[in-house]
DNA sequence: ACACTATAGTTTCATCTGAAACTATTTGCA
DNA sequence: TGCAAATAGTTTCAGATGAAACTATAGTGT
């Protein structure tokens, strides 16, 4: 489903300590404020220039920022909210069909599902096939709170984008589906 | 401590619902894979292009990545992974030292600070001069941890950062310092 | 029809999480 | 000095989390 023709990662990438020639470093320290850009030649961590480190962060704040949206005045968590937005445009969607498409998890799933009958947004209908299935759309409800959290949600996004011109956008987007699939393949 | 000059966000990003013109769609679809680059036309939302979803997937993908080095091997959790890698490079942090550059709950280093005492790979000792305070550092164990883990955390970077270019690696820095910027100011 | 395997979804359990309240100490100021 | 406000760190509590086990249904081969 994902990733076909992926470029192949050269061989240092996998040794276990990569080193670099020292010379590399001080070329690319001048070069404007990004520094770690360049292959890391030092076997020390500075968490702030770490990778991993700061996708974690951004995306907390990010989402941390969204969710100030919906969970105040929808009382709505990160899940529920999720497959709330997974189902409004996909009607008939099946539970597991949602953690296909949320990457979350299937308990963490289940219970938002659960939460969301509960308080009316989404209704579930046996499947007439299959009766281990379960249909889900959106209530009456839940197409109300959609339709108020999306445009807000889209909102901030464009928040978010609007520090990018549209060449950095479509630069970032490269940038993520890249590290994205390599992140897939561990 | 965090940014000084950041650029002026033109108006209508502060809009809630912002809208644009159609005509720029059609023109943008060309362009390569990327989509969602431009600014979002419609009022759907598409949670596989949606930014703040695909920082969290990554991101959690990403972590969960580096926490099979730590957590399998070491018994450490991420929390207390971070608050290893802070305190190592600068011996002698305080609990709240630790809190403000990892941006982790006070309570979550609190707790990974006592398992941390606990496991014995920090000592804690109390400050002489604010006896609120505790210094922190690494013990030998926690030095031999640390010493194992982060070779290992900077080679998964790298085979992150691999399969991009210097030039686009730098680019993602700037991308990352940008967002995280438009981030902070929710 | 029967047994075996796979799938959908739920429950259990042990752990993690963060907001709020709390203790102890220091700082600011009258 | 002495008292109010701020700060460092911990505890409490109520909920979120995910791995593993479980229930129920469907598919598959004999």
């Amino acid at each position: 489903m994902v990733g076909i023709g992926m470029p192949i990662c050269s061989s240092f990438c996998l040794s276990p300590a990569p080193t670099f020639k020292e010379s590399e470093l001080t070329a690319a320290e001048t070069a404007n404020v990004a520094t770690r850009t360049d292959p890391a030649p030092q076997s020390e961590l500075d968490l702030e220039h770490f990778l991993p480190y700061r996708l974690s962060v951004l995306s907390n704040l990010v989402s941390s920022a969204i969710a100030s949206i919906y969970a105040e005045r929808y009382a709505l968590g990160m899940t529920e909210w999720r497959v709330l937005a997974v189902i409004g445009p996909s009607p008939g969607l099946t539970a597991s069909e949602v953690v296909e498409r949320t990457a979350m998890d299937k308990v963490a799933v289940s219970r938002a599902v659960d939460r969301l009958v509960k308080s009316e947004r989404i209704s579930r209908r046996e499947d007439s096939n299959d009766r281990r299935r379960s249909r889900l759309r959106l209530t009456r409800q839940g197409r109300a709170v959609y339709a108020q959290v999306v445009p807000a949600a889209l909102a901030l996004e464009q928040r978010l984008l609007c520090s990018l011109s549209p060449a950095d956008r479509q630069e970032l987007d490269r940038l993520l589906d890249l590290l994205g699939e390599a992140a897939h393949r561990l």
